[in-house]
DNA sequence: AATGAATGAGAATTCATTCAT
DNA sequence: GATGAATGAATTCTCATTCAT
């Protein structure tokens, strides 16, 4: 119920009709979580952040994590609006495959906070997983293994013996041990080195392997 | 100081000498990790299963974290202990990488626990990176990466137009990604058929590609 | 001042004058009460129910509990007016009483929110004893008291060796203990058993006792 | 489980085995009672009294509820123990059953806060009718029917062509309703003057009619 | 007449931690 | 080696209440 009002993330007017206490409330943790990990960040910390009281925020949320995937859900929500609008000039899977690896390490190298959060705070919670926020990984997820992966096995661009699912797996699995390192230990990510990296190893993954079968 | 009674694990005799209240409080914690979050296990809580008053404790561990990294430990260490011996006889290294994948899938499959630990709890706090348990993947990813990709590019088996770390991250990233799931929603994980899978396509990936060059 | 426009409680007119926010917030409090202890509906509870702001609530009630004697009041006066019609054609004393412990208990049987109220919430409030609501309890007491008891003293047929004070308590003492226990646990009242059972003893006990004498 | 060191109230070695702390609480909580209403103790409220933490009330009792019904339960077990003795050495039901009132009257006189906790508190709670103080009202109760009733219908002294239960109901609301002003309105009661009225009209009421029949 | 944003103060609750025995 | 009583400080949470619109 909370979400209606953004229905459209990036009309700024409707943003605009949150309560004023909401968005100062969410921009308190966003500011948090660039200097502590979630757990230990207290009702208390957001309310002195917020310059809001305490009370104020139960109004709106009903506990931290909600507030947590609230967050999370904005940074999702612009990411993946965008993503939809970048991969639509493109030509060919793997063209394709190579644009969402690029713009999925930048946003983690852009977005240190929710890369830490997607990452590591979030998956351990079960009620994430009921949350708006997952939504959004769905539909993240769902753009690579239905536009992209299966696209390209129809079109003989990616190779179909191994299922789509498995191949989106490797895809995440790979990005996203590319990334940890630099969310654990706070390294700068080269986002471009990185992409060339993973799509070195994914792309000979997944292609045909025309001489070999 | 914690480390030295159990250099071998299963070397019961250690394991006597240790008290038998620190004994009961750390299987008390495994326990409770079967049931709970790790964060939200208190000292309450484990004294009352431990059957142990919580001023006990603190004789042996001064912080949760602490008492946690010990329990992981325990298991990791007669992992790789396992690992070490299990790897001996093997010819080859695609064969050993074969060994290494099945072995690890099958210790997340039978440790759901430890599964959960690794992959969702330790990674979020600093101090885990300081601990004799993350010494031990240390050493596992050593032998990965020493022991069988850089073995394997030396002796013509594996690609080396990639580094061998970031081989070895796909493999990690693959293995995690595969396992995720099953750790997360608590479902029963295919060992053999994930295996099989994660063979596919990483063999594919790692090794050299005589007819494309 | 809240009193004056009920002052007739059936009068529909002065109730449709009554601004909407008021009435919802009444039948609000009524609807919660069927669900839950009065000590702990808040007023958020109420406005939310009512579907009114809780800042109306203030416009109109200071306090809960004067809300609460307010709807109390309501269904008292309904009864009072009703049991006052009830006795007009009743001829005898012991007939006038037995007609008022089966409207008392029909009413308790048939307002388990208000029975409960009475019997076990507003007693624990000093103020109450000054509210309209008492007062009409106190009206109640009058006519038993005066209309009934000390009447039949005076025709002859109730004993008039104990005081008309004790055996106005005796016939609620009897009333409530009658009462009371499908008042806690919930249970259906059989009006016309316990009537019966009530007037049985009851009568006993007031009657001349001629023999005895 | 709290209550088994008290199996015998009056051993006060047993006793002095609680913890200071927790008799201390529980002393501050009889003593705030005397001054005012139980819902409106707070935990400071009984801290600051039994000079002792917060904290420590969690310890011993998870909710205030909980800590009243140990105190009433206190009260409660002296007086039934009490009255079991006093009951020993009298003969014929009727003068049972008058020295039953007199005891209960007195313990209500002698007792006011249990007398408003018991009248006016406790019954507006569910968990109460779990309680082991409730447990010693139904013992009470059991000896006014069991061995004071159901025994004077076999001998003769009490009429039974109404059940025990109800003429336990009666003699229960006949003390109630002539207790409770004074337990409103914290007016003296005057043991002896009550005692003599309830008797007038119960034993009017229970006894075998003679001459009626 | 009604809304809804925001407050403030206090209450309940949790827990790690200490210490005497 | 182990117990259990007690602490204290923080944290979560609740609500009546106010005010500008």
């Amino acid at each position: 119920m909370e979400n209606k009002p953004i229905a459209q993330a990036n009309s700024r007017r409707k943003w605009g009709a949150a309560p004023p206490g909401k968005i100062k409330i969410m921009e308190a943790l966003k500011s948090l979580l660039e200097e502590k990990e979630f757990a230990s960040i207290t009702w208390g910390d957001i309310a002195r952040r917020a310059e809001v009281t305490e009370g104020l925020i139960y109004k709106y949320f009903n506990d931290t994590k909600q507030l947590l995937f609230r967050v999370l859900e904005e940074y999702l929500r612009l990411f993946v609006d965008r993503l939809v609008v970048d991969l639509k000039g493109i030509e060919g899977s793997l063209n394709k495959l190579r644009r969402l690896i690029w713009s999925t390490i930048h946003f983690y190298a852009s977005n240190r906070v929710s890369a830490r959060i997607l990452l590591l705070e979030v998956r351990r919670y079960r009620i994430y997983f009921e949350s708006e926020a997952y939504q959004l990984v769905k539909e993240y997820s769902r753009i690579l293994t239905e536009e992209i992966i299966e696209e390209g096995m129809k079109n003989g661009e990616i190779r179909d013996d191994i299922s789509a699912r498995y191949l989106r797996d490797i895809v995440f699995g790979c990005i996203e041990h590319l990334v940890l390192p630099s969310s654990l230990f706070d390294q700068e990510l080269d986002v471009d080195e990185l992409t060339r990296n993973a799509c070195t190893i994914l792309f000979d993954t997944l292609s045909i392997k025309r001489d070999e079968e």
